[in-house]
DNA sequence: CGGTGTTAATTGACTCGTCAATCAATAAAA
DNA sequence: TTTTATTGATTGACGAGTCAATTAACACCG
């Protein structure tokens, strides 16, 4: 019994059934059948909706991409001195939303993908570049290698991020912040 | 031709063919078959002496655990303070044996394999737990707070292994370890 | 309004390929 | 002749992607 105006709804529930299935099953097990499943349809109907599995993966991420960016600028927008500016980059990265446990797994699973896809390896080739170039546009009035402080801080966040998607309990992200925070701020020292 | 005292030979070159075969397709198309034939043998030989395919990246992991753990020894040996005793450990972690492209793409799967395989989980764990407590070790002398400050360091010594494994350029051995030791020192610095 | 053709939604059944794992057979060493 | 090494062929499962068929909403027309 076909309801009409379904695509939205379905593309929309079928990038949330995939990362909680990533999550769930771990990034080698992902099926399309499995994520269909998840999304209450048929696997014909998600293939219908997104020719192919790849195709799925890359709107998950771009979701996911997109959640981060729309994030980021609402802070930054506010943010109208370096430290604040700093400190809204870092907090987004770590807003619960973006720190949730199943899409930090979903991540795990992107940097594993870019090591076959181009079109994975491209975003998150630009997701890197933004968040290096805040943060260096931050950085640039407080320190005089705001280059190498970068490349630490956004090693840092990503390591952050790869503990988090392995334990059962990890950290919050009040103290995933904090510990970035803090290391920023040695940085600066000096 | 069968030539006899084959075993250690041929699980030698498996276990080197399986890091390097996921350093060249990524960590999803790992087939026995393509391993194999890396390897010069038939995907039937490799199940012959590892059993199953879980076993023969249980067997890479091992071995490149265990390579990491010989060299952090050898260089935790001749050091006798606490700072010599940190530059050892991330000295370890960035040795160019250890920080080899395929060795590093290597740990990529790692991790995505502990989401599924207790075993393998269980093994990143006794690996997490060593680092920490030999930094803490370490740090003990020179802070009052060594748990949060170690904490740091690992992650970030995790997110520049990730990183290095995406790009094709990565960052050197020395530099990374520049990076980790500034990070310890700045944050000793308080 | 009632009929009729068009379009969107939906799925079960199917194809085709691949892959892990097994097995029987062969060949050489001991 | 018993053991070790080795592989081609095979099995069995599973998964991505296709397709034809079904159902309902919609649009137009007389």
């Amino acid at each position: 019994m076909p309801r009409i105006g379904m695509e939205p709804l379905r593309r929309d529930a079928l990038v949330q059934a995939t990362i909680s299935e990533i999550a769930a099953t771990g990034a080698i097990d992902i099926t399309v059948a499995r994520i269909a499943k998840r999304a209450g349809m048929s696997s014909a109907l998600a293939h219908h909706y997104f020719g192919s599995k790849d195709q799925m993966l890359l709107a998950a991420m771009r979701h996911v991409l997109s959640a981060f960016g729309q994030e980021a600028r609402k802070a930054l927008a506010v943010a109208d001195t370096p430290v604040t500016r700093l400190e809204a980059i870092v907090g987004a990265c770590f807003a619960p939303l973006n720190f949730q446990s199943d899409v930090v797994a979903a991540w795990l699973n992107f940097y594993v993908q870019a090591q076959r896809d181009d079109e994975t390896r491209r975003l998150l080739h630009i997701y890197h570049a933004r968040l290096r170039s805040n943060l260096i546009h931050a950085l640039r009035p407080l320190t005089n290698r705001p280059e190498s402080l970068a490349e630490g801080i956004g090693a840092l966040i990503d390591g952050l991020y790869v503990r988090q998607a392995l334990r059962k309990e990890g950290l919050t992200s009040a103290a995933s912040t904090r510990i970035v925070l803090d290391h920023i701020e040695q940085g600066l020292r000096r």
